[in-house]
DNA sequence: TCATCCAAGTTGTATATACAGGCTAGACCA
DNA sequence: TGGTCTAGCCTGTATATACAACTTGGATGA
């Protein structure tokens, strides 16, 4: 059953634990090649393997001379990122508020049902948030989560915690497949977002798995006018260095 | 000047220089650790790291037993990968056409000359297309390309080959950043995509680094009804497989 | 002829060792 | 006090060696 993995991603495993847990916050120091060679009798290109591999993963960032430590969440990757709407907010300086409008058990429809892999009419959790930056609506959250995958869905508060946020909490995600299309929303998401007639929207549609199913999946609506995707892509092989000037392309829109 | 690169990475180079130029075609067999060990003179080790990495980079594919391959390019990135809209519409199996509206050489106006890296009033070239999937419009590109990055842009047939496979073969692109936003169109472009009224647009925004600079920026317009982005994200760390049961997100939205 | 087995080549992993170069705290000296 | 220098730790790379597991083609034998 139990796979017999490789010492060196035994030593990855020992150490992305104990960064999830919270155990090593951003910036704190790993242990060193050698720390690792005492503590788990293993030689140094093995804990030094397993630590190079965090570093492409994004994990760590290590220093000649200095040591590993754990490399800031929000410097890994820009691209695609799924990111909570409220880190993103919170990333341009803006404060992030959202209202819950929805939160209920309901059972399962064509759609949802068939997304998430479960029987017609069977009870999921039905999420319906307004996110906002500094007051101004951005994001309507329509999100649907697998029941048996966060009991606890009903009692949250999604005020004060996002459901992203929540989710990841209780099982980090490790897939996830995504659409993006522009569309007119009908009026109810409209009157949402304060947007005026004419003007579209961008939907993100999302989908996360966990332990080889599908636990949930959102609906994103953002008001054409206030929100865009970024992406930043290099081919494999290149180097991740950004280019020095990032001119903002949101001016060119027409 | 030259720094002095570690060995691995030599190897690395040397094999990917012999995919790029074509000796070593997909699925061709690259040479195995041994065979390196012997050619190159550097010890297993190195052999394995420099074939480990192109691995992880998705140039070769590896089977212990077999040997090293070349991997497909189609099945690298399905991810914001920037492909020519001829091959995402040949790949869903449709009839790619397109009709050069503009092909002209002009003066770079405040935006576009901010976003090239160039001078006001420079001159650029202007590609303004159209993009079909049988018969049905399905892009407006309208693109700026750098003058001295291909001198021959205005005697090319886009009707022919697709811009953005013509500028990859001048020089492969190094970085691109992109910008996704829905918008309502203007009058013509709402032509040209043949869109209904209350129809929304979806806009990409991209610019192509080659070189360390700017060479080409390009607005994709693309009928919100008829278009839409797929993405696929796994966290780093966590294997590449995909879902066995990917359901049509499409269907989903409303 | 057909099935089986095995040797050789391949990747995957693990270890011990070595040297180069970066960084820092503390010793040392003026 | 203030500057310099060095010992010690750290990462980065390279090598030689070893064993395990997988694949294939050819030898072997029924």
């Amino acid at each position: 059953m139990t796979a017999a993995k490789p010492r060196y991603q035994e030593l990855k495993d020992y150490i992305i634990e104990k960064i999830s847990s919270g155990e090593l916050q951003p910036s704190d120091r790993v242990p060193s090649e050698n720390e690792l060679v005492e503590a788990k009798s293993v030689s140094r290109m093995t804990a030094n393997r397993a630590l190079r591999e965090l570093t492409d993963e994004g994990y760590v960032e290590r220093v000649a001379g200095r040591g590993t430590f754990v490399s800031d969440y929000r410097s890994r990757s820009d691209l695609l990122e799924l990111k909570s709407i409220a880190d993103e907010v919170a990333a341009r300086g803006g404060r992030h508020s959202s209202r819950v409008v929805r939160q209920s058990l309901q059972h399962a429809r064509g759609e949802i049902a068939k997304a998430l892999h479960v029987e017609q009419g069977s009870d999921v959790f039905h999420l319906l948030l307004v996110h906002s930056e500094d007051g101004a609506p951005i994001q309507v959250e329509d999100r649907y989560v697998l029941s048996s995958f966060a009991p606890g869905c009903l009692e949250q508060d999604f005020d004060r915690i996002t459901p992203s946020a929540y989710l990841t909490g209780v099982a980090p995600f490790q897939e996830a497949e995504q659409v993006v299309r522009a569309s007119i929303p009908n009026s109810a998401i409209r009157r949402q977002l304060e947007m005026n007639d004419g003007e579209a929207c961008l939907v993100v549609m999302r989908r996360t798995w966990s332990d080889g199913r599908p636990v949930t999946f959102a609906r994103l609506h953002h008001p054409g006018s206030r929100y865009e995707l970024t992406g930043y892509y290099t081919p494999p092989g290149t180097s991740r260095t950004a280019p020095a000037d990032v001119v903002q392309l949101e001016n060119l829109s027409q």
